[in-house]
DNA sequence: GTGCAGAAATTGGTTGGACCATTGAACCAC
DNA sequence: GTGGTTCAATGGTCCAACCAATTTCTGCAC
Protein backbone atom coordinates (compact mmCIF):
# COMPACT_ATOMS: atom_id res chain seq x y z
CA UNK A 1 0.00 0.00 0.00
CA UNK A 2 3.02 2.68 0.88
CA UNK A 3 3.93 3.23 -2.66
CA UNK A 4 1.80 2.04 -5.38
CA UNK A 5 1.52 5.36 -7.93
CA UNK A 6 5.34 6.58 -7.84
CA UNK A 7 5.59 10.25 -8.61
CA UNK A 8 5.57 10.55 -11.82
CA UNK A 9 9.05 11.74 -13.85
CA UNK A 10 8.53 14.58 -15.79
CA UNK A 11 12.07 15.48 -16.00
CA UNK A 12 14.97 12.49 -15.57
CA UNK A 13 17.55 13.70 -18.21
CA UNK A 14 20.72 12.62 -16.12
CA UNK A 15 19.12 9.04 -15.69
CA UNK A 16 17.62 8.98 -19.68
CA UNK A 17 21.78 10.22 -20.30
CA UNK A 18 22.69 7.11 -18.32
CA UNK A 19 20.03 4.06 -19.27
CA UNK A 20 21.08 4.82 -23.07
CA UNK A 21 25.06 4.84 -22.27
CA UNK A 22 24.13 1.93 -20.32
CA UNK A 23 22.32 0.21 -23.39
CA UNK A 24 25.21 1.94 -25.67
CA UNK A 25 27.41 -0.20 -23.56
CA UNK A 26 26.22 -3.61 -23.91
CA UNK A 27 25.07 -3.40 -27.14
CA UNK A 28 28.98 -2.55 -27.82
CA UNK A 29 29.62 -5.69 -25.56
CA UNK A 30 32.17 -3.40 -23.58
CA UNK A 31 34.21 -4.20 -20.69
CA UNK A 32 36.43 -2.86 -18.07
CA UNK A 33 39.29 -0.68 -19.61
CA UNK A 34 37.28 0.74 -22.75
CA UNK A 35 36.56 4.35 -23.56
CA UNK A 36 33.23 5.83 -23.65
CA UNK A 37 32.15 7.90 -26.08
CA UNK A 38 33.57 11.57 -25.67
CA UNK A 39 31.27 14.29 -23.64
CA UNK A 40 30.74 16.12 -27.02
CA UNK A 41 29.69 13.57 -28.73
CA UNK A 42 27.77 11.94 -26.48
CA UNK A 43 25.85 15.62 -26.07
CA UNK A 44 25.79 15.65 -29.37
CA UNK A 45 24.15 12.42 -30.19
CA UNK A 46 21.99 12.77 -27.45
CA UNK A 47 20.43 15.91 -27.81
CA UNK A 48 20.99 17.28 -24.99
CA UNK A 49 23.82 19.40 -23.28
CA UNK A 50 27.04 18.63 -22.52
CA UNK A 51 26.68 19.99 -19.36
CA UNK A 52 23.98 17.33 -18.42
CA UNK A 53 26.20 14.50 -19.88
CA UNK A 54 28.77 15.51 -17.36
CA UNK A 55 26.38 15.39 -14.81
CA UNK A 56 25.52 11.89 -15.44
CA UNK A 57 28.92 10.66 -15.65
CA UNK A 58 29.67 12.09 -12.45
CA UNK A 59 27.08 9.72 -11.07
CA UNK A 60 28.77 7.21 -12.57
CA UNK A 61 32.14 8.14 -11.50
CA UNK A 62 30.99 8.45 -8.04
CA UNK A 63 29.63 4.86 -8.20
CA UNK A 64 33.41 3.53 -9.16
CA UNK A 65 31.76 2.80 -12.56
CA UNK A 66 33.87 4.60 -14.52
CA UNK A 67 37.11 6.58 -14.31
CA UNK A 68 37.61 10.33 -16.27
CA UNK A 69 41.22 11.04 -17.27
CA UNK A 70 41.48 14.68 -18.13
CA UNK A 71 42.79 15.19 -22.11
CA UNK A 72 42.48 11.36 -22.62
CA UNK A 73 38.92 10.07 -21.77
CA UNK A 74 36.00 8.71 -19.81
CA UNK A 75 37.18 4.86 -19.00
CA UNK A 76 34.97 1.69 -17.92
CA UNK A 77 35.82 0.78 -14.21
CA UNK A 78 33.69 -2.17 -13.70
CA UNK A 79 31.20 -4.48 -15.80
CA UNK A 80 28.09 -1.93 -15.91
CA UNK A 81 24.30 -3.25 -17.04
CA UNK A 82 20.91 -1.79 -17.55
CA UNK A 83 19.73 -3.22 -14.62
CA UNK A 84 22.31 -2.29 -12.12
CA UNK A 85 21.26 -1.63 -8.39
CA UNK A 86 23.40 0.94 -6.52
CA UNK A 87 23.66 1.13 -3.13
CA UNK A 88 25.47 3.89 -1.22
CA UNK A 89 27.29 2.27 1.77
CA UNK A 90 28.76 5.67 4.19
CA UNK A 91 30.77 4.64 6.86
CA UNK A 92 31.29 7.23 9.43
CA UNK A 93 34.51 7.09 10.20
CA UNK A 94 36.16 6.10 13.61
CA UNK A 95 39.61 7.11 12.90
CA UNK A 96 40.69 5.81 16.18
CA UNK A 97 41.71 1.88 17.83
CA UNK A 98 37.37 1.43 18.57
CA UNK A 99 37.01 1.79 14.79
CA UNK A 100 39.69 -0.73 13.84
CA UNK A 101 38.41 -3.36 15.88
CA UNK A 102 34.60 -2.39 14.31
CA UNK A 103 36.14 -3.23 11.06
CA UNK A 104 37.69 -6.64 12.71
CA UNK A 105 34.71 -7.20 13.98
CA UNK A 106 32.76 -7.17 10.22
CA UNK A 107 35.77 -9.07 8.73
CA UNK A 108 35.35 -11.47 11.36
CA UNK A 109 31.73 -12.20 10.77
CA UNK A 110 32.08 -11.66 6.32
CA UNK A 111 35.04 -14.09 6.05
CA UNK A 112 34.00 -16.62 7.94
CA UNK A 113 30.81 -16.50 5.97
CA UNK A 114 31.99 -16.31 3.09
CA UNK A 115 34.66 -19.21 3.40
CA UNK A 116 31.82 -21.28 4.14
CA UNK A 117 30.09 -20.70 1.23
CA UNK A 118 33.50 -20.96 -0.73
CA UNK A 119 34.09 -24.28 0.58
CA UNK A 120 30.35 -25.15 -0.71
CA UNK A 121 30.53 -23.59 -4.05
CA UNK A 122 33.72 -22.54 -5.07
CA UNK A 123 34.28 -24.60 -8.80
CA UNK A 124 37.88 -26.15 -9.94
CA UNK A 125 38.91 -23.20 -11.71
CA UNK A 126 38.42 -20.78 -8.73
CA UNK A 127 40.01 -23.08 -6.62
CA UNK A 128 42.94 -23.21 -8.67
CA UNK A 129 43.10 -19.62 -8.31
CA UNK A 130 42.83 -19.60 -5.26
CA UNK A 131 45.54 -21.89 -5.13
CA UNK A 132 47.38 -19.68 -7.11
CA UNK A 133 47.37 -17.04 -4.91
CA UNK A 134 48.44 -18.90 -1.74
CA UNK A 135 51.07 -20.21 -3.24
CA UNK A 136 51.92 -16.96 -4.03
CA UNK A 137 51.64 -15.22 -1.21
CA UNK A 138 53.47 -18.39 0.59
CA UNK A 139 56.40 -17.26 -1.43
CA UNK A 140 56.36 -13.59 -0.64
CA UNK A 141 56.44 -14.60 3.17
CA UNK A 142 59.27 -16.38 2.55
CA UNK A 143 61.27 -14.42 0.62
CA UNK A 144 60.93 -11.36 2.71
CA UNK A 145 60.48 -13.00 5.68
CA UNK A 146 56.98 -11.22 6.64
CA UNK A 147 54.01 -11.07 5.72
CA UNK A 148 53.18 -8.95 2.25
CA UNK A 149 50.17 -7.14 2.52
CA UNK A 150 48.92 -7.50 -0.99
CA UNK A 151 49.58 -10.50 -1.57
CA UNK A 152 47.67 -11.51 1.59
CA UNK A 153 44.44 -9.69 0.39
CA UNK A 154 44.41 -11.08 -3.25
CA UNK A 155 44.19 -14.39 -1.36
CA UNK A 156 41.31 -13.19 0.37
CA UNK A 157 39.91 -11.42 -2.60
CA UNK A 158 39.89 -14.66 -4.25
CA UNK A 159 38.22 -16.66 -1.48
CA UNK A 160 35.31 -13.81 -1.79
CA UNK A 161 34.85 -14.28 -5.32
CA UNK A 162 34.85 -17.79 -5.53
CA UNK A 163 32.05 -16.96 -2.66
CA UNK A 164 29.73 -16.66 -5.18
CA UNK A 165 28.03 -13.72 -3.70
CA UNK A 166 29.40 -10.34 -4.97
CA UNK A 167 28.91 -8.21 -1.86
CA UNK A 168 31.27 -9.95 0.38
CA UNK A 169 34.15 -8.80 -1.91
CA UNK A 170 32.44 -5.51 -1.75
CA UNK A 171 31.69 -4.60 1.89
CA UNK A 172 35.62 -6.12 2.89
CA UNK A 173 37.10 -3.79 0.73
CA UNK A 174 35.35 -1.13 2.22
CA UNK A 175 36.48 -2.48 5.80
CA UNK A 176 40.19 -3.17 4.22
CA UNK A 177 39.87 0.54 3.38
CA UNK A 178 39.22 2.00 6.24
CA UNK A 179 41.36 -0.49 8.40
CA UNK A 180 44.57 0.71 5.75
CA UNK A 181 43.62 5.11 6.22
CA UNK A 182 44.92 5.11 9.45
CA UNK A 183 47.39 2.20 9.54
CA UNK A 184 50.51 3.43 7.60
CA UNK A 185 52.91 1.68 10.27
CA UNK A 186 50.91 -1.35 12.30
CA UNK A 187 50.52 0.95 15.93
CA UNK A 188 54.13 -0.08 15.96
CA UNK A 189 53.74 -4.23 16.04
CA UNK A 190 56.62 -5.23 13.78
CA UNK A 191 55.61 -8.05 12.76
CA UNK A 192 52.00 -7.77 12.49
CA UNK A 193 49.94 -10.05 10.18
CA UNK A 194 52.68 -12.72 11.08
CA UNK A 195 50.64 -14.92 13.67
CA UNK A 196 48.21 -15.09 10.51
CA UNK A 197 50.43 -16.91 7.70
CA UNK A 198 49.75 -20.42 8.68
CA UNK A 199 45.94 -19.91 8.59
CA UNK A 200 45.56 -19.20 4.68
CA UNK A 201 46.93 -22.48 4.33
CA UNK A 202 44.64 -24.31 6.94
CA UNK A 203 41.51 -21.76 5.28
CA UNK A 204 42.24 -23.53 1.95
CA UNK A 205 42.58 -27.06 3.09
CA UNK A 206 39.22 -26.53 4.66
CA UNK A 207 37.90 -25.28 1.54
CA UNK A 208 39.48 -27.81 -0.98
CA UNK A 209 38.22 -30.58 1.02
CA UNK A 210 34.62 -29.19 0.80
CA UNK A 211 34.44 -28.36 4.63
CA UNK A 212 32.66 -25.28 5.20
CA UNK A 213 32.57 -25.81 8.85
CA UNK A 214 36.38 -26.36 9.08
CA UNK A 215 37.01 -22.99 7.12
CA UNK A 216 34.45 -21.01 8.54
CA UNK A 217 36.32 -22.21 12.19
CA UNK A 218 40.00 -21.72 10.44
CA UNK A 219 39.01 -18.39 9.24
CA UNK A 220 38.00 -17.33 12.73
CA UNK A 221 41.62 -18.06 13.79
CA UNK A 222 42.82 -16.16 11.37
CA UNK A 223 41.04 -13.20 12.38
CA UNK A 224 41.63 -13.79 16.22
CA UNK A 225 45.48 -13.31 15.21
CA UNK A 226 45.28 -10.27 13.57
CA UNK A 227 42.79 -8.81 16.48
CA UNK A 228 45.57 -10.10 19.19
CA UNK A 229 48.65 -8.05 17.14
CA UNK A 230 45.93 -4.80 16.78
CA UNK A 231 45.28 -5.37 21.08
CA UNK A 232 49.20 -5.69 21.13
CA UNK A 233 49.53 -2.19 18.93
CA UNK A 234 47.23 -0.34 20.99
CA UNK A 235 49.05 -1.38 23.82
CA UNK A 236 51.88 -0.75 22.84
CA UNK A 237 50.71 2.96 21.92
CA UNK A 238 49.39 3.65 25.36
CA UNK A 239 53.11 3.09 26.34
CA UNK A 240 55.05 5.33 23.99
CA UNK A 241 52.80 8.06 23.13
CA UNK A 242 49.75 9.58 24.41
CA UNK A 243 48.47 12.03 21.38
CA UNK B 1 56.86 -0.63 -1.98
CA UNK B 2 53.49 -0.46 -3.66
CA UNK B 3 52.66 3.16 -3.51
CA UNK B 4 54.75 5.22 -2.01
CA UNK B 5 55.01 8.29 -4.65
CA UNK B 6 51.15 8.69 -5.17
CA UNK B 7 49.80 10.96 -7.79
CA UNK B 8 49.67 14.34 -7.15
CA UNK B 9 46.62 16.29 -7.02
CA UNK B 10 47.00 19.35 -8.94
CA UNK B 11 43.23 20.15 -9.24
CA UNK B 12 40.55 18.62 -7.07
CA UNK B 13 37.95 21.28 -7.32
CA UNK B 14 34.99 19.26 -6.40
CA UNK B 15 36.24 17.32 -3.53
CA UNK B 16 37.10 20.66 -1.80
CA UNK B 17 33.93 22.13 -2.53
CA UNK B 18 32.60 19.11 -0.71
CA UNK B 19 35.15 19.10 2.05
CA UNK B 20 34.57 22.72 2.76
CA UNK B 21 30.56 21.85 2.62
CA UNK B 22 31.36 19.33 5.06
CA UNK B 23 33.29 21.26 7.25
CA UNK B 24 30.08 23.77 6.84
CA UNK B 25 27.64 21.25 7.78
CA UNK B 26 29.73 20.49 11.00
CA UNK B 27 30.21 23.86 12.38
CA UNK B 28 26.67 24.69 11.90
CA UNK B 29 25.79 21.24 13.33
CA UNK B 30 23.25 20.34 10.44
CA UNK B 31 21.17 17.06 10.53
CA UNK B 32 19.16 15.43 8.35
CA UNK B 33 16.10 17.23 7.29
CA UNK B 34 17.64 20.68 7.45
CA UNK B 35 18.57 22.73 4.13
CA UNK B 36 22.14 23.68 2.57
CA UNK B 37 22.90 27.17 1.66
CA UNK B 38 21.55 27.62 -2.10
CA UNK B 39 23.63 26.59 -5.13
CA UNK B 40 24.57 30.28 -6.27
CA UNK B 41 25.51 31.34 -2.41
CA UNK B 42 27.54 28.11 -2.47
CA UNK B 43 29.12 29.11 -6.13
CA UNK B 44 29.63 32.58 -4.44
CA UNK B 45 31.36 31.91 -0.93
CA UNK B 46 33.64 29.69 -2.26
CA UNK B 47 34.57 31.51 -5.73
CA UNK B 48 33.96 28.61 -7.75
CA UNK B 49 31.07 28.31 -10.72
CA UNK B 50 27.82 27.56 -9.70
CA UNK B 51 28.65 24.53 -12.33
CA UNK B 52 31.05 23.01 -9.88
CA UNK B 53 28.88 23.14 -6.93
CA UNK B 54 26.31 21.54 -8.78
CA UNK B 55 28.75 18.64 -9.84
CA UNK B 56 29.92 18.39 -6.15
CA UNK B 57 26.28 18.06 -4.82
CA UNK B 58 25.56 15.49 -7.83
CA UNK B 59 27.87 13.45 -5.94
CA UNK B 60 26.40 13.62 -2.63
CA UNK B 61 22.64 13.26 -4.32
CA UNK B 62 24.05 10.01 -5.64
CA UNK B 63 25.38 8.91 -2.41
CA UNK B 64 22.12 9.37 -1.04
CA UNK B 65 23.54 11.94 1.62
CA UNK B 66 21.38 14.98 0.03
CA UNK B 67 18.21 15.81 -2.10
CA UNK B 68 17.62 18.44 -3.93
CA UNK B 69 14.05 19.63 -4.27
CA UNK B 70 13.46 22.01 -7.32
CA UNK B 71 12.43 25.32 -6.40
CA UNK B 72 12.91 24.64 -3.00
CA UNK B 73 16.89 24.19 -1.83
CA UNK B 74 18.94 21.09 -1.12
CA UNK B 75 18.75 18.79 1.84
CA UNK B 76 20.81 16.89 4.24
CA UNK B 77 19.41 13.43 3.82
CA UNK B 78 22.02 11.44 6.43
CA UNK B 79 24.71 13.10 8.69
CA UNK B 80 27.83 14.07 6.95
CA UNK B 81 31.34 14.41 8.85
CA UNK B 82 34.01 15.40 6.77
CA UNK B 83 35.62 12.11 7.52
CA UNK B 84 33.71 9.50 5.55
CA UNK B 85 34.36 6.81 3.95
CA UNK B 86 32.09 6.14 0.61
CA UNK B 87 31.91 2.41 -0.46
CA UNK B 88 29.26 1.97 -3.20
CA UNK B 89 27.56 -1.53 -3.58
CA UNK B 90 27.07 -2.58 -7.07
CA UNK B 91 24.61 -5.64 -7.25
CA UNK B 92 25.15 -6.55 -11.68
CA UNK B 93 21.65 -7.73 -12.72
CA UNK B 94 20.36 -7.78 -9.16
CA UNK B 95 16.61 -7.62 -10.16
CA UNK B 96 16.25 -11.39 -9.56
CA UNK B 97 15.85 -14.35 -6.76
CA UNK B 98 20.08 -14.37 -6.71
CA UNK B 99 20.15 -10.70 -5.88
CA UNK B 100 18.05 -11.52 -3.07
CA UNK B 101 19.96 -14.10 -2.15
CA UNK B 102 22.76 -12.27 -1.89
CA UNK B 103 21.93 -9.27 0.30
CA UNK B 104 20.34 -12.51 2.51
CA UNK B 105 23.65 -14.32 3.49
CA UNK B 106 25.16 -10.75 3.98
CA UNK B 107 22.41 -10.40 6.56
CA UNK B 108 23.48 -14.08 8.06
CA UNK B 109 26.73 -13.50 8.66
CA UNK B 110 26.40 -10.10 9.88
CA UNK B 111 23.15 -10.85 12.18
CA UNK B 112 24.50 -13.40 13.81
CA UNK B 113 27.87 -11.74 14.62
CA UNK B 114 26.04 -8.89 16.03
CA UNK B 115 23.86 -10.77 18.19
CA UNK B 116 26.72 -13.27 20.01
CA UNK B 117 28.08 -9.67 20.18
CA UNK B 118 24.77 -8.18 21.59
CA UNK B 119 24.68 -10.74 24.08
CA UNK B 120 27.69 -9.91 25.54
CA UNK B 121 27.77 -5.91 25.73
CA UNK B 122 24.22 -5.07 26.02
CA UNK B 123 24.08 -2.85 28.74
CA UNK B 124 20.94 -2.67 31.01
CA UNK B 125 19.36 -0.03 29.40
CA UNK B 126 20.08 -1.28 25.95
CA UNK B 127 18.87 -4.59 27.29
CA UNK B 128 15.33 -2.90 28.18
CA UNK B 129 15.41 -1.07 24.77
CA UNK B 130 15.53 -4.57 23.01
CA UNK B 131 12.82 -6.07 24.95
CA UNK B 132 10.38 -3.08 24.53
CA UNK B 133 10.78 -3.05 20.61
CA UNK B 134 9.95 -6.96 20.97
CA UNK B 135 6.94 -6.52 23.00
CA UNK B 136 5.58 -3.85 20.39
CA UNK B 137 6.63 -6.37 17.42
CA UNK B 138 4.32 -9.13 19.45
CA UNK B 139 1.82 -7.06 19.83
CA UNK B 140 1.93 -5.82 15.93
CA UNK B 141 1.68 -10.01 15.72
CA UNK B 142 -1.24 -10.03 17.45
CA UNK B 143 -3.29 -7.54 16.16
CA UNK B 144 -3.02 -7.71 12.52
CA UNK B 145 -2.01 -11.89 12.79
CA UNK B 146 1.35 -11.81 10.85
CA UNK B 147 4.62 -10.20 10.81
CA UNK B 148 4.91 -6.36 10.21
CA UNK B 149 8.30 -5.29 8.47
CA UNK B 150 8.32 -2.16 10.37
CA UNK B 151 8.64 -3.33 13.95
CA UNK B 152 10.20 -6.23 12.66
CA UNK B 153 13.14 -3.90 11.85
CA UNK B 154 13.26 -1.61 14.61
CA UNK B 155 13.92 -4.96 16.65
CA UNK B 156 16.85 -5.60 14.82
CA UNK B 157 18.11 -2.18 14.86
CA UNK B 158 17.60 -2.10 18.29
CA UNK B 159 20.60 -5.34 18.72
CA UNK B 160 22.51 -4.09 16.33
CA UNK B 161 22.79 -0.63 18.03
CA UNK B 162 23.47 -2.43 21.32
CA UNK B 163 26.22 -4.60 19.59
CA UNK B 164 28.88 -1.18 20.48
CA UNK B 165 29.36 -1.66 16.84
CA UNK B 166 28.11 1.53 14.95
CA UNK B 167 29.01 -0.86 10.88
CA UNK B 168 26.25 -3.51 11.80
CA UNK B 169 23.62 -1.28 11.61
CA UNK B 170 24.81 0.78 8.66
CA UNK B 171 25.79 -2.40 6.68
CA UNK B 172 22.44 -3.94 7.02
CA UNK B 173 20.38 -1.13 6.71
CA UNK B 174 22.00 -0.98 3.43
CA UNK B 175 21.42 -4.64 2.58
CA UNK B 176 17.77 -4.18 4.33
CA UNK B 177 16.93 -1.15 1.66
CA UNK B 178 18.74 -2.88 -0.88
CA UNK B 179 16.42 -6.04 0.27
CA UNK B 180 12.88 -4.11 0.31
CA UNK B 181 13.51 -2.46 -3.32
CA UNK B 182 12.50 -5.28 -5.57
CA UNK B 183 10.34 -6.95 -3.04
CA UNK B 184 7.33 -5.24 -3.11
CA UNK B 185 5.12 -7.88 -2.79
CA UNK B 186 6.91 -11.07 -1.39
CA UNK B 187 7.09 -13.11 -4.51
CA UNK B 188 3.66 -14.44 -3.91
CA UNK B 189 3.86 -15.43 -0.75
CA UNK B 190 1.13 -14.22 1.38
CA UNK B 191 2.30 -14.82 5.12
CA UNK B 192 6.53 -14.01 4.41
CA UNK B 193 8.57 -13.70 7.55
CA UNK B 194 5.50 -15.60 9.66
CA UNK B 195 8.22 -18.56 10.39
CA UNK B 196 10.56 -16.24 11.86
CA UNK B 197 8.51 -14.60 14.70
CA UNK B 198 9.49 -17.02 17.46
CA UNK B 199 13.18 -16.71 17.03
CA UNK B 200 12.87 -12.89 17.56
CA UNK B 201 11.70 -13.48 21.04
CA UNK B 202 14.30 -16.70 21.82
CA UNK B 203 17.04 -14.61 20.57
CA UNK B 204 16.27 -11.89 22.93
CA UNK B 205 15.99 -14.52 25.55
CA UNK B 206 19.74 -15.67 24.87
CA UNK B 207 20.88 -11.79 24.27
CA UNK B 208 19.15 -11.40 27.80
CA UNK B 209 21.02 -14.77 29.51
CA UNK B 210 24.03 -13.83 28.00
CA UNK B 211 25.06 -16.37 26.40
CA UNK B 212 26.60 -15.26 22.84
CA UNK B 213 26.41 -18.92 20.98
CA UNK B 214 23.30 -19.41 21.60
CA UNK B 215 21.90 -15.66 20.40
CA UNK B 216 24.19 -16.75 17.55
CA UNK B 217 22.61 -19.86 16.58
CA UNK B 218 18.85 -18.67 17.20
CA UNK B 219 19.44 -15.94 14.72
CA UNK B 220 21.00 -18.09 11.71
CA UNK B 221 17.57 -20.13 12.49
CA UNK B 222 15.45 -16.63 11.81
CA UNK B 223 17.51 -15.67 8.43
CA UNK B 224 16.79 -19.71 7.64
CA UNK B 225 13.36 -18.70 8.09
CA UNK B 226 13.45 -15.82 5.70
CA UNK B 227 15.79 -17.95 3.00
CA UNK B 228 12.84 -20.94 3.01
CA UNK B 229 10.32 -18.36 2.25
CA UNK B 230 12.12 -16.71 -0.48
CA UNK B 231 13.09 -19.85 -1.74
CA UNK B 232 9.03 -21.02 -2.01
CA UNK B 233 8.37 -17.78 -3.19
CA UNK B 234 10.64 -18.05 -6.17
CA UNK B 235 9.01 -21.36 -6.46
CA UNK B 236 5.50 -20.01 -6.73
CA UNK B 237 6.81 -17.30 -9.42
CA UNK B 238 8.21 -20.40 -11.83
CA UNK B 239 5.26 -21.99 -11.63
CA UNK B 240 3.19 -19.20 -12.38
CA UNK B 241 4.06 -16.85 -15.27
CA UNK B 242 7.77 -16.93 -16.29
CA UNK B 243 7.81 -13.51 -17.77
C1' DG C 1 -9.14 39.86 10.07
C1' DT C 2 -9.72 35.67 6.87
C1' DG C 3 -9.24 33.10 2.84
C1' DC C 4 -7.72 32.52 -1.47
C1' DA C 5 -6.24 33.36 -6.29
C1' DG C 6 -2.62 35.26 -8.80
C1' DA C 7 1.80 37.62 -9.17
C1' DA C 8 6.58 37.66 -7.90
C1' DA C 9 10.68 35.88 -6.04
C1' DT C 10 13.43 31.84 -5.05
C1' DT C 11 15.69 27.66 -6.37
C1' DG C 12 17.17 23.65 -8.69
C1' DG C 13 17.56 21.96 -13.90
C1' DT C 14 19.18 22.80 -18.54
C1' DT C 15 21.35 25.04 -22.31
C1' DG C 16 25.11 26.91 -25.29
C1' DG C 17 29.33 28.75 -25.75
C1' DA C 18 33.78 29.91 -24.31
C1' DC C 19 38.29 29.10 -22.38
C1' DC C 20 41.80 26.44 -19.45
C1' DA C 21 44.77 22.23 -18.28
C1' DT C 22 46.17 17.82 -19.31
C1' DT C 23 47.12 14.17 -22.30
C1' DG C 24 48.94 11.73 -26.12
C1' DA C 25 50.46 11.40 -30.70
C1' DA C 26 53.02 13.17 -34.51
C1' DC C 27 57.01 15.43 -35.68
C1' DC C 28 61.64 17.10 -35.56
C1' DA C 29 66.45 18.00 -34.25
C1' DC C 30 70.37 15.74 -32.21
C1' DG D 1 66.82 5.91 -30.04
C1' DT D 2 66.46 10.30 -27.01
C1' DG D 3 64.65 14.29 -25.84
C1' DG D 4 62.02 18.40 -26.91
C1' DT D 5 58.13 20.86 -29.56
C1' DT D 6 53.80 21.37 -31.62
C1' DC D 7 49.15 20.44 -32.00
C1' DA D 8 44.70 18.38 -31.79
C1' DA D 9 41.60 15.92 -28.67
C1' DT D 10 39.43 15.67 -24.16
C1' DG D 11 37.97 16.43 -19.62
C1' DG D 12 37.52 20.60 -16.14
C1' DT D 13 35.79 25.14 -15.23
C1' DC D 14 33.41 29.26 -15.97
C1' DC D 15 29.66 32.43 -17.43
C1' DA D 16 25.18 34.10 -18.60
C1' DA D 17 20.89 33.12 -19.70
C1' DC D 18 16.54 30.74 -19.55
C1' DC D 19 13.19 26.87 -18.00
C1' DA D 20 10.33 24.54 -14.41
C1' DA D 21 8.90 23.65 -9.85
C1' DT D 22 8.18 25.60 -5.45
C1' DT D 23 7.56 28.99 -2.05
C1' DT D 24 6.34 33.47 -0.58
C1' DC D 25 4.14 37.67 -0.95
C1' DT D 26 0.33 40.63 -2.38
C1' DG D 27 -4.02 42.33 -2.85
C1' DC D 28 -8.74 41.65 -3.36
C1' DA D 29 -13.27 39.81 -1.99
C1' DC D 30 -15.82 38.65 1.96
Amino acid sequence: MTDLLPPIQTTARDDAVLKALAGFVRREALGPGEKLPTERILAERLKVSRNTVREALTRWEGLGLVERRQGSGTYLKAAVSPDMLHMPLTLAGGNDFAGLMATLEIRRALEAEAAALCAIRAGKAELAEIERKLDLMEEAFQTRAGMSSDEDWEFHQAVFRASGNPLFEQIIAAMYEMFHRFWEHPLGVRDFGHASFPYHRTIFNCIAARDPDGARAEALKLIATVEDDLKRGAANLKLSDRR
